[in-house]
DNA sequence: CGGTGTCGGTACGGTAGCAGACAGACAGGA
DNA sequence: TCCTGTCTGTCTGCTACCGTACCGACACCG
């Protein structure tokens, strides 16, 4: 679709990707509305999904139930991972949590342009390192960081692939995200709130003091961040400049 | 190196590979002692490792120093992933737990090779697949599963990569890999000793009941290793067959 | 306006796992 | 043989977090 100018775009993989890799595409701007369902377990999907806003959420979930989120992806990634990796589906579920907009294209054309262009290749390789990072890392953060730190760290995460403050999600929502129980998030956001790095509010979190929470999370939360930096590249600013 | 004859090798990806694959690449037979470090955070490695016995093991660290297992490599897989998606290194400590033998092979090489080998490139692909799960599974293993059921699930991924009953270890050790406290694994060991699921003495633990392990652990054994068989294909039996 | 569902705050008892310390068992060397 | 270092078992607080339950606040709707 050579509609779509590159250089308009928001998504930091396809504003990476060479020149002209794009034009044999059809991507399809979509709006994607909140808890719109991406992609379920075991499940084969026709499209894969670049964001040019909005956040997804990437969920496990084992056989008895039990969750959680390993990744978030927003304007700095895409999904299904499992399309860039020969694999027809994978074991995730994948939602929108922020409803946003983004750009979608058939995997079977994506893969058939992915195939004939190594310099895309290597960038989606890349990304899928980086993806497989942050898993790696929230696996870190699991094991070892208390809950008010995690919850920073995932204020910050969702605060870096958003365009203001204020994110919108729900206490219950959240406690599927950190995998703690619900009262125990309430605790958390009263934690922040009461050193006054965010502003709590029924179904909203609006980040006051961003400097401060990255100080509060402490070691849980830019690893994987710089990573990303290093393996893709910085994301555009927010009024697309840059990147 | 046309000695190594692909029906002799154990290790799952390289007996997969496209016939003649291996022909162009120089494989180099080495013994790696247990500790031995086969990739440090950020450093770039000449050497790709394809095992054909022994146990490593991958481990996050943050800058304050915490540190967990994120994955566990035998003959079922290589190191580091890095090579296979385009990036030069990764943030992880890669080091042998259980003695072993492996190939080892240039990274450059194996890169050039790949480049020229469309079906190769897949089956490297699944396999990042399949380790990006396995993080996805620790980070949710960490999250929501109490240590005795993490350590029978760690046990049981080890029995699956070594060739007897006998794994051999302190609990130290396992208590970085668990990310735990030290006593903490001395007491869920006893559990599972009570339970008259392993025997373990000094530096040793002995799997006795590897159905019942199973069961123990619940739903935090399982769904990594049916992923990683849906992607890549069973593992061959300890003697050399089947697979 | 009052009804109903969703969301947030709080409370209480229970417990898993922490931090730190220490002592007994085992192994290998001098 | 003793000696030393490594490994394991155990103890005493202590606290973060859990399960469960309940109630108030808010928001939409007729």
């Amino acid at each position: 679709m050579e509609d779509v100018r590159q250089t308009m775009l928001r998504n930091n993989l396809l504003r990476r990707l060479p020149d002209g890799f794009l034009a044999g595409l059809r991507l399809e701007p979509v709006t994607l509305s909140r808890s719109f369902q991406l992609s379920s377990p075991h499940q084969p999907m026709d499209h894969a999904y670049f964001f040019e806003s909005g956040i997804a959420s990437v969920v496990v979930r084992s056989p008895e139930g039990q969750h959680t989120e390993i990744a978030i992806i927003g304007r700095d990634g895409m999904c299904p991972a499992s399309a860039l990796l020969d694999a027809d589906t994978d074991p995730f579920s994948v939602f929108m949590q922020v409803q946003g907009e983004a750009h979608r294209v058939p995997i079977s054309e994506l893969k058939a342009a992915l195939s004939e262009d190594r310099e895309a290749q290597g960038l989606f390789a890349r990304y899928a390192q980086a993806l497989a990072v942050q898993h790696a890392y929230t696996a870190l953060s699991n094991a070892v960081h208390h809950i008010d730190e995690r919850l920073a760290r995932w204020i910050l995460m969702c605060h870096d692939r958003t365009d203001g403050a204020e994110i919108s999600l729900t206490h219950e929502f959240l406690s599927i995200m950190l995998a703690v129980r619900r009262p125990s998030v309430t605790t958390a956001l009263h934690v922040l709130e009461g050193k006054k790095l965010i502003y709590s509010e029924r179904g909203l979190v609006i980040v006051r003091d961003r400097a401060g929470l990255e100080a509060f999370a402490r070691d849980a939360y830019g690893e994987c961040e710089k990573e990303y930096e290093r393996l893709i590249g910085p994301i555009a600013d927010r009024d697309g400049t840059a990147g």
